[in-house]
DNA sequence: CGACCTGTTGACACCTTTCAACTCTTGTGG
DNA sequence: CCACAAGAGTTGAAAGGTGTCAACAGGTCG
């Protein structure tokens, strides 16, 4: 099946992976310390496995859902990054989240039980599709999945709102500096280093992101390796001196 | 009982309103439409009655719950008006909300079970306890209740996401046309007017909501009412051409 | 009635955007 | 394999929008 770049892709015509004997499940799966089976007894997670009956492969710049489509799942992502937008009736957009492995895409449609916003992947990637059918009914006698949820559902929150306060409170250079140390504390996580990494996001998306324009973040990041905090080529990444990156934006007043 | 009005308040010291057989409960409450019990069928309604033991009154300036507070419960606004603001560790404040009687305030803290956000009363107000506990137990066997909590908590994300997009995207002339116009709806849902209201927060927190400073709301306001669009004393504002309102924010490019 | 908090208004500085030119990288087709 | 085009990123100069600082007016509450 092919499916043309640059053109959206519904739901169906994405390439869904079958799940086999060979290919890990939740129970094996090496992102479950950070996902949905996260602090889960070795007893529940056995149940786990037969949430996810499906995969979907995700090709750079395609889209995994749109603005309004029907909410039938949510994503976990297994490998790739994804990047989320909204648009307003106004033609305002903005990038609202970068995902990465071990984390959930879609909860934003929980509201009116359709996507509030397009989600497109910034690299081939691979989504397991939770659906909320099975999740639901899972979730029934499944109290420590019910209670997950509702803890990723709560960090979503804690995160917007970290970002509002970024947005509302902060300089573009404070804003910047907290990117970089959110995007390396993530990476650190999932077992790539804290201090190199290659960014998947364009200048512009970045600044989309921290509501700035991308010269800029280019500006910014020139910089920030004038003055021997990090090193930068395109979009591979080196953070120099992290306390100094952090010190940029944690000593306000 | 007394409590002095500029000390924080902990959780026990708020005086609790017992339910009597008089005041009324989730089945008749007028904010029934609003709240959680929205769309629920009589026969689940009445099964609502048992979720709220307690009511807590909060006084104006007063503190519902602190930041890192352990999360016993979520509150449903009865009367009156919250606000909500995130404090980082280096120090920065930023209001993430403003509550509306039928509104839930404190879904923030489900990521970690612990609250996220400072909420505080800007008028007398009283507030429903809804306990996790009971809300958990209860949605085991009442999946309209489930559903609609889920659905709640997806409202904040989306509600979050489009504040990301005012203060990403939008210029200050903007941010404050739309607060205006989203305040006016959400009071008319209320059965208030929706051209002629008091604003119960002060320039300096509408400009801490939408991360501008109180001047640059203060001139806004004075600008929006020169042109004829608002007229304006201290809180109590008319919109008088709210489609026009409406313009400052909707045609872009 | 007076103190204090809230809100208004002005002048100026500064940060970020805008517009533009240019370079570098990447991908495509001859 | 090279040439070329298209996209991504960099950098400069100037304009514009908010913030800052300050003085003052108005409202509120003891």
């Amino acid at each position: 099946m092919i499916v043309s770049r640059d053109q959206s892709c519904r739901f169906q015509l994405l390439p869904s992976v079958p799940i086999t004997e060979m290919s890990p499940r939740c129970s094996t799966c090496t992102m479950g310390q950070l996902c949905l089976p996260m602090g889960m007894s070795q007893q529940d997670l056995a149940r786990m496995d037969t949430l996810v009956q499906e995969r979907i492969r995700v090709q750079k710049g395609e889209t995994l859902y749109r603005m309004g489509d029907p909410l039938a799942a949510v994503y976990a992502v297994r490998f790739g990054t994804l990047k989320t937008h909204v648009t307003t009736e106004d033609g305002r957009s903005q990038i609202t989240g970068f995902y990465l492995p071990g984390e959930i895409v879609g909860l934003d449609g929980l509201g009116e039980m359709q996507h509030a916003s397009d989600a497109a992947a910034l690299e081939d990637t691979e989504v397991c599709v939770v659906r909320l059918n099975d999740l639901q009914s899972l979730s029934a006698d499944l109290p420590s999945l019910q209670h997950q949820f509702l803890r990723l559902m709560g960090k979503e929150i804690t995160r917007d709102q970290l970002m509002l306060v970024m947005l509302g409170a902060m300089r573009a250079e404070e804003r910047l500096a907290a990117f970089l140390i959110n995007l390396s504390e993530r990476l650190s996580a999932r077992g790539y280093s804290a201090s190199e990494f290659v960014m998947r996001m364009s200048r512009e998306e970045i600044g989309s992101y921290l509501g700035l324009k991308l010269e800029t973040v280019s500006r910014l990041f020139s910089r920030f390796a004038e003055a021997g905090l990090i090193q930068i080529r395109q979009r591979h990444v080196k953070l120099v001196d992290i306390a100094g990156i952090k010190e940029l934006y944690s000593r306000s007043c």
